[in-house]
DNA sequence: CGTCGAGTTGATGTCGCTCAATGTCAGTGG
DNA sequence: CCACTGACATTGAGCGACATCAACTCGACG
């Protein structure tokens, strides 16, 4: 039997993380031949639109998601249905909440995603063997807790108009993480009640300050999601 | 030349670690006597007392501080002087941001404190030798990474009375995690200041709405700082 | 006592929410 | 081609929660 053909990933040289970002950043980046072939044999892709869910607050988790590609946001909900996004991620992030049998919050495809989903079983014993792949995820994990930690001074102290400046200021980074100069051009993965429960604001508050930032000449806005930055340096000081 | 005259910790049996909770939940629970020895050479115990900064926004970092006695306060500011509190920490917990060579906040005492400082260089090498302390460090990330993503639904999403009884309730089950029944007594670790600092509010809207609950009999406040609870369910409702 | 810091309480102001109307655009069907 | 629809976004008017500013209380300490 030619297992290559059951799946797309069982393949002697694994078709897996084949982006190049992804396997020089990403999870797969820290793996072995051997490690990546064990991966692939029980690896799925998997592609959601924009709007379903991955994962859903306190259900089982028993498998993690690789991001490959697009953009997930993590969100709690209060019982009366109050919103708050936690947390926005990027390819090639890992999905999930290491060592707990309970996801604390909701995953859910922001954009469409594409992502390599791992069983429970399989990742961890991957990263009880692999220093490396140890090292990243614990690396990625405190690299969330600083962001989480620098959006509660966003979300606590700073004012509508600078909470929607940081936001875009934000996502300019993660979609062009090094570019130059005063312009930056992106669609923004998100739609405006999701930049809101991002925020802590209303969309009406989140469409008033994008008005004003264009009006401004900070930045255009066509079709409601292209965004262009004209000039980052004024951004930057609007953030706070 | 006898050692152990010239620091309390340079005995065959160190003394490192003595309470009972600290040694069966921090970190050198994980420890076994070799590794304890190893640490009481370099580790010295600090006394700072509450208002004290134990590391400072954007410096060098080149120890941790494991908490034996007390409350941390870790905070970022803005550049022009508005202040987030984004976290307390509580024995046993180790304060320091891991792997990273600059802090990314400061940690001030807000308590009187006592804290054992272990050297960085000598930290990571006892991460790297022993798994069970690797996962207990592990997990105290990710438990934090948990309660500040908690922590963002309060700040962006919860009204000033909402967000008071929140902050009543999480002092509450650190420093008594297992009480029982309706009846709670602590003293406030931390100033009005503090608590605003926390919470995204000012001062002012603290006290009203520590008033307020006092007014309605599910908190009573005595010389500022020793709260009790009246009417815990009352508390946690409230708390949305 | 007098002073000082921390906390409380009151009067007033304002930023962002609420509610409601209007605009925009893609999709659908006549 | 145009009318209709529904989802999403923008804009405006009014209001309320929290901030700001200021006066006052209280205990600690010299």
């Amino acid at each position: 039997m030619d297992i290559s053909r059951l799946d797309i990933h069982n393949s002697d040289t694994p078709e897996l993380c084949k982006s190049c970002e992804v396997r020089h950043k990403g999870m797969c980046g820290a793996l072995n031949g051997m490690e990546l072939t064990l991966l692939s044999k029980h690896t799925r892709q998997v592609s959601q639109p924009a709007g379903e869910e991955l994962v859903g607050e306190s259900t089982d988790i028993d498998a993690y998601d690789n991001i490959m590609r697009g953009v997930v946001k993590l969100s709690k909900t209060l019982e009366d249905g109050r919103q708050q996004i936690v947390g926005l991620q990027f390819a090639p992030d890992l999905v999930g909440r290491l060592y707990a049998s309970e996801s604390p919050m909701t995953a859910e495809a922001a954009s469409d995603v594409d992502v390599c989903r791992v069983p429970r079983r399989i990742l961890e014993r991957l990263i009880d063997g692999n220093p490396e792949l140890r090292k990243r995820l614990m690396d990625q994990s405190l690299r969330e807790l600083d962001e989480a930690r620098d959006w509660m001074v966003t979300l606590g102290r700073k004012t509508a108009s600078e909470k929607v400046a940081s936001l875009l200021l934000l996502i300019a980074t993660h979609l062009d993480p090094d570019a130059e100069g005063e312009r930056r051009v992106f669609d923004l993965p998100v739609s405006r009640l999701d930049i809101a429960d991002y925020l802590g604001l209303t969309i009406e508050t989140v469409s008033r300050q994008l008005s004003k930032l264009k009006g401004e000449k900070v930045i255009s806005i066509t079709a409601n999601r292209h965004i262009e930055v004209l000039n980052f340096t004024k951004l930057r000081v609007r953030a706070g």
